[in-house]
DNA sequence: CAGCCCCTGTACCGACCGGTCTACTGGGGC
DNA sequence: GCCCCAGTAGACCGGTCGGTACAGGGGCTG
């Protein structure tokens, strides 16, 4: 826990190598479906990298794949929300994008904080920190992008928590089901909604 | 989907001790998280005794522990539903009642099918398919009753969907957050968006 | 061109994983 | 009264787990 964090984690490098493959097994597989042992293969990394770069081990390198997957969500949101320009067409865009990675993924892909958080009571605090912190920064990102599209709403938080809820669990169901149709039926409704709500007597948006 | 799949799991049986505790560590720590050995001492099993009942091992025990989740979600939602007389009275009962879980066990306790969802990518077909199976009979169980509360709704599977998206993704967001609140952000808007979608234009329920 | 040191590669470790096997026990049917 | 076998008990298996130790290696310094 030394004040500097990841400051090695450039895109091609070891340690970079190294948490993106981790974070894309976790998606998959959760943390105790994920091997160290496949990661190093998959990553082409050996192990006595490993160690040197993430002194603290398997929790460690999680830790940071969260980290990453969850910096990787936020920013794919502000892209969308930017371009459309409003956050009912933004939830949407988002929903379409997850929807994709399942279905290419022969339904393995869900989101990439929920197999993790799902298992958070068995893990190190380590982990279940960044788990936490990754979640809020997700509705964190909701929530302003509300409060600039309509600063009268009453509770931008509310309804950014909800709209996480929503589109958490129907990648959940989603991945479940081996469909994407819950993805499509919540984000259409939801995204409706949201319009409604932020533009109370106006256009859609 | 036989009539009589598992007969000898009687609740004190041995076969029904083994399926209640690895529910419970399903849970909490997910298929891969929860060792064979932790279930057998935690249950006062000896592995002979496993594998006499459950010839398929951990995945059979997993799947069948699955369909017992379901089950009883299914009956506390059927419970509440005609206690309170209305769909979105049930849900919010049925939210109160999983956060109580959630506080109570420490946000350990999350969603009985959540860990075993998120990491289904990773887990044999019979499990597989459980799970699948398992968050169908919700969503139907949910349909139906909104069925027939407002038999003219037009479309009770995608509201169905929506709920257990909702709550689903709310289970997950307060066990990685260690908090309930948003279980009761999430129950509160969505029992009162029920209510006003199945009585449109009357009493809110 | 020598030395150093960050990083890599790999052999190895004990613990534990899920699973198999066999010995034993006790109570009901004949 | 005997037997039989469903059910219990636990020793044991190979494999894999996450983690450690240490011997190179190679590029940047001097």
């Amino acid at each position: 826990m030394e004040p500097r964090k990841s400051p090695g984690s450039a895109p091609g490098s070891t340690p970079g190598r190294l948490v993106t493959t981790t974070a894309a097994l976790l998606r998959e597989r959760g943390f105790h479906g994920a091997g160290l042992t496949e990661i190093l293969t998959a990553s082409g990394v050996p192990k006595g990298s490993l160690y040197h770069h993430f002194p603290g081990g398997k929790s460690e390198l999680a830790a940071e794949a969260v980290r990453q997957s969850a910096a990787g969500m936020v920013a794919a949101l502000e892209r969308f929300a930017d371009r459309a320009g409003s956050t009912g067409a933004a939830v949407r865009a988002f929903c379409d994008r997850y929807a994709e990675d399942l279905a290419a993924s022969d339904f393995r892909d869900g989101c990439p904080l929920a197999a993790v958080a799902a298992e958070s009571g068995a893990l190190h605090e380590t982990v279940r920190r960044e788990i936490g912190a990754a979640m809020e920064l997700l509705v964190g990102t909701f929530a302003r992008r509300i409060a600039a599209e309509n600063p009268a709403h009453p509770d931008p938080a509310a309804l950014a928590m909800e709209i996480v809820a929503a589109v958490e669990g129907a990648l959940l169901l989603a991945k479940a089901l081996r469909s994407t149709a819950p993805l499509k039926t919540v984000s259409e409704r939801l995204a409706g909604r949201i319009a409604a709500e932020l533009h109370p007597r106006g256009h859609p948006a």
